[in-house]
DNA sequence: ATTTTACTTTGCAAAGC
DNA sequence: GCTTTAAAAAGTAAAAT
């Protein structure tokens, strides 16, 4: 199971100057016609943040919570070293976490369909069944080889429980069968 | 109290306004698409339960009437495809299919799952293709079920495959265009769908 | 005819139209 | 509702080679 992206609000309790950033920071894009906030490109660790003139941002891209406040940190460092005044400390909170798991299985999706509550399965608008799950509150996009995407939680620990949830209902419905050759691994 | 009966009577006839007028839509598409009445009779019933549910608020009537329709030809098995019916709406196939999904989440329709088998009839008579030809797709299709090949897969691609299939071993041979064509995929999808039925279901052909 | 690029689906925040 | 950002899954599509 890995986590694949981090999407985060960061509130720094001061109102920005966006068109003097867009003046003094390099490679940022701000074109408020088109959308109000300025966008800004992190190379290390490689995340896009949303900066608006509230003093809110919005950082998505981060793999893991260590990413995302070492991002954070970057990003105030590097707009600091532009000349823009920032003072006190950003509050962090992390909105939704997007991962992806491998069960190692092969799913009947048909069947599933049939089984479960609250999902979709329509194969000519997206090969995925969509279950949308209550507890906890996550939406699983599942596969028919078995990996899935998991999104709408708002910790880690959602995203395990979701994943063993899941596993242990199409276990139960006899939706899940081995695969035979698991093949790859070579030297 | 003749308030109340007030408020009843002004939200039954904004009802009735919307219907009617939802009604004309789905004649005039459902006759477009030449569905029998069956169908517009279903997909008349599902509208109206939309309406009664606040659905249509924010949305066109045309977009919600295309939905109905489309969740009454699944229902009752008549194979079309959400761009053929979108075609003839001033929405495009994604806002449709929206409201398609809107229907399914909000109201207690039962769609079942899409099955290939239901597109072979469709793609089979446009083609021409003998009674028999249609009956061998069909069994193709039932095996590459059996062996889980179509899972995830666009089931108007599955049957298109299987069509190509049994057209060139029951000597009826059409190109993969025109089958593309009346299917509504590109060829590209023909070919991939009918190289792992062929490999999978290990089908030999003869017929070069 | 293959490869690359791009779009379909899901979740979420930001400010403004 | 829309606009913008990010990322995965597997399928399909269109354009490039």
């Amino acid at each position: 199971m890995s986590i694949e992206n981090i999407v985060a609000t960061v509130t720094l309790d001061q109102q920005l100057d966006l068109y003097a950033m867009e003046r003094s920071v390099p490679n940022v894009e701000y074109d408020p016609d088109q959308f109000p906030g300025l966008i800004f490109r992190l190379e290390s660790p490689k995340v896009t943040s949303l900066i608006f003139k509230s003093g809110k941002m919005v950082v998505t891209g981060a793999k893991s919570t260590e990413e995302l406040i070492k991002a954070v940190k970057r990003i105030i460092k590097t707009l600091k070293k532009y000349g823009i005044k920032i003072t006190g400390k950003p509050k962090i909170q992390i909105q939704n976490i997007v991962a992806s798991a491998n069960m190692h299985v092969h799913v009947n999706l048909d069947k599933a369909a049939f089984l479960l509550e609250n999902n979709m399965y329509e194969p000519e608008q997206f090969p995925g069944l969509i279950f949308r799950m209550d507890d906890p509150r996550v939406v699983l996009l599942i596969f028919s080889s078995g990996k899935m995407v998991i999104t709408g939680a708002k910790r880690e620990e959602e995203v395990y429980k979701a994943v063993k949830k899941i596993f242990d209902k199409l276990n139960e419905l006899d939706c899940i069968k081995p695969i035979e050759e698991e093949e790859e691994l070579e030297i | 109290r003749w308030r109340k009966w007030q408020i009843r009577a002004r939200i039954q006839s904004s009802i009735d306004r919307n219907l009617a007028q939802a009604m004309n839509e789905l004649e005039r598409i459902g006759n477009l698409l030449g569905l029998p009445k069956s169908v517009k009779d279903e997909a008349a019933l599902i509208y109206r339960k939309a309406v009664e549910k606040g659905l249509v608020r924010g949305r066109s009537i045309e977009s919600v009437v295309a939905a109905s329709i489309y969740a009454s030809c699944r229902r009752i098995k008549i194979a079309r495809t959400l761009d053929e019916i979108a075609q003839y709406t001033k929405a495009n196939r994604k806002e449709v299919a929206r409201c398609y999904r809107l229907l399914l989440r909000e109201l207690n329709v039962e769609v079942p799952v899409s099955d290939p088998k239901d597109y072979v009839t469709r793609i089979g008579s446009l083609l021409g293709l003998s009674g028999a030809t249609m009956k061998l797709a069909a069994e193709i299709l039932e095996k590459a079920k059996n062996a889980g090949l179509t899972a995830g897969k666009d089931p108007a691609g599955l049957a298109a495959a299987a069509i190509y299939i049994a057209a060139l071993m029951n000597d009826e041979r059409r190109t993969q265009k025109e089958i593309a064509q009346v299917a509504g995929v590109t060829e590209v999808t023909v070919r991939n769908r009918y190289k792992e039925l062929i490999q999978e279901l290990k089908i030999e052909i003869q017929n070069q």
